[in-house]
DNA sequence: AATTAATCGAGACGGTACGTCCCGTCTTCCT
DNA sequence: AGGAAGACGGGACGTACCGTCTCGATTAATT
């Protein structure tokens, strides 16, 4: 029960949600430059006010327009496998930013360099409960002796979920398909992994 | 030769300065906030018309102040070891950006969420020089046989660089230490390294 | 019989008086500039559906709370000297307007300005109150022969009044002691009241 | 020489005159309540920032705009005769607020209700220079022996102005013929011209 | 030396978006 | 039915920057 409403007039949920899905789509269609609030409220078909009423920034607007479509898209279940599970989840964070919330995450990254109330919110309610239903899995694999047990959980999704963030960022094109290769190189390392031959290196040998 | 000057008035290098100056001073202590034409005019003591002469664009001139600072501040040299060389370069990345370089170019990339031409300009004059000469680094590994010979190095360098922009943009601290630890987990990988155990998970056998 | 209440809830005789004092004091305190709907029903601790369910507009509202202070706080009693109830009165409005009452009605001119309509009932329920009873005391005296023959008992009206009303705006003060004076003076004329002596104005001549 | 512009591109005279063009023609047609500064700037075909930058409130760029049609309309000139003096100022501040000026005279005294610089301006810049004309012309009348001895010209001119005033506040006409007669009975007086009859008044005389 | 041409400073201009205040209307529950 | 609470669409406010523009003053290279 989220404190009974009282009295007064109950909030329009017609109009949040088309300013909802009116700043997503904006965001979407036409990137940061196209999202102002008065365009929201243009596209929305609502008051400026109403706006405003509900959200202190164009930012959390944002966050909270990115969060009402990505709610749990992204499969964290713990199996027996971390190679799966980390694999599974990286691929899930891929097809999901391979489409408009990718777009729409940049944004509010952009966004959040200029607003830190932005960032804050971007980190607590996605970023960090995408990490920190992530290390758990990891940290399973390396109790089980399937990962390094040096293995630093973060440092690994900083790299993973780094690499997609770069690509989002730079335009540059995100998949599912490519977040599998990513995952398995992670895991593997760029080492060559057979014994790394007698001598690793020069060129040598007799 | 850069075109000779023909005649007239010749471009004042100490207003070029101050402005380049000025603009890298409000990213790194204001933020992308604080960074407007305006600002850098008033804190570099120039009219804002000889900015808009030089510059079409608040994002290139942002670009163009990161250069400066930035230039071949990274050691690319190739030795014969792809795994020194590796290490260096996201060292020399991780050292770089973990000062005020990394908040400007935070900035930058916000703005290029805004501004297609800006981070064109970004990735035409910085990202893409780091890749490539990254790239032959890694390959030259590869063909040694000291790299994975099915490693993508664009993917390694997407989790490399990708994982050191996460965190600043994130305004999360960034270390040259950090990034000596970020190189050496990805060349390693995360799976534990020796044949994974008789047995490491699963229900066991009969 | 004021239309028997019907049905219903009673309308409450405490949330219009605070309304109508809320009003007045904020018309008095802060001038036009402090009051508004909001400011009346937060001062006033009442919804401001309650205020709009009895007035229209501010400058109703305004006007009503105006004459909730002033009803009948001038003296228009006729005796047999036109001069003494002329200065009477002007003396009685003076007076009034010398206090809160006076900054109250330069306000309702000024939203009378605005709004049509509140121009109206300021006319009618007071300003037209006011020089109706005043005419008959001047037209008596007309016919006592104690003023002018000719007198348009309207346009002296205009002066005395035209004159309180003026400092109001202007801000300037405004005194019963004043008023009398200025009765004197419409009364008497500026003319030099002795024959004009042998010759008025002119260099004169023999 | 009005401190020359120095630098700087200059002001453009058409701008500031479209902009007292409009405010002007908004006010007389419109009144008050068509008075904003978003309306100015369209009829002005002027952007808003344009008004801001050299008017900091609407109330003043209405002063100025009346200032513009109404300057030095009123003749002032002395003659030896105060009577005619001062019928022939009223008569003029008749005519002129006959028209739209008084329209616009009205809609500033209310904006001045709210504003106290526009009040002040309006003062400063019109009442006072039309009172400071007048009082001469009074005083000499008073040195000459025209008028009379004990005449306080301020409180005749409060009378007279006054009047106008009240009725163009009143939206009530004013017309030059009928300030002629204002002007007559105010010189007059109210009182019977006459030996006031027998007794006028009290105490009478032994 | 005079001319020419590009720069620089200053600052006005039309314009977009901001975030706030108040308006008058509405919807809901409570008395 | 009245009243309290408060959300809604909307208009205007005054501010911050934007990018463009027109000035006068400066500064070389070219006449």
């Amino acid at each position: 029960m989220t404190a009974r409403p009282k009295s007064g007039r109950p909030r329009s949920e017609s109009a949040k949600q088309s300013i909802l899905d009116g700043a997503y789509q904006l965001l979407d269609e036409g990137g940061y430059a196209a999202f102002s609030i008065d365009a929201v409220a243009g596209c929305a078909g609502v008051a400026r006010t109403t706006i405003y009423r509900w959200w202190p920034t164009k930012g959390l607007l944002a966050t909270e327009a990115f969060l009402a479509r990505v709610q749990a898209n992204v499969d964290f279940q713990a199996t027996d496998s971390a190679i799966h599970d980390f694999t599974r989840m990286l691929a899930g964070v891929g097809a999901l930013m391979a489409g408009s919330a990718g777009r729409v995450a940049a944004s509010i990254l952009a966004e959040g360099q200029r607003d830190p109330e932005t960032l804050e919110a971007f980190k607590t309610s996605y970023h960090q409960v995408l990490r920190s239903r992530s290390v758990p899995l990891l940290k399973a694999g390396v109790a089980r002796g399937e990962l390094a047990p040096d293995l630093d959980p973060d440092l690994l999704l900083d790299a993973a979920i780094g690499a997609i963030y770069l690509n989002l960022l730079l335009k540059q094109p995100v998949s599912e398909q490519w977040a599998r290769q990513l995952a398995e190189r992670l895991l593997k390392g760029a080492l060559a992994s057979s014994p790394p031959s007698p001598d690793t290196s020069r060129k040598t040998r007799p």
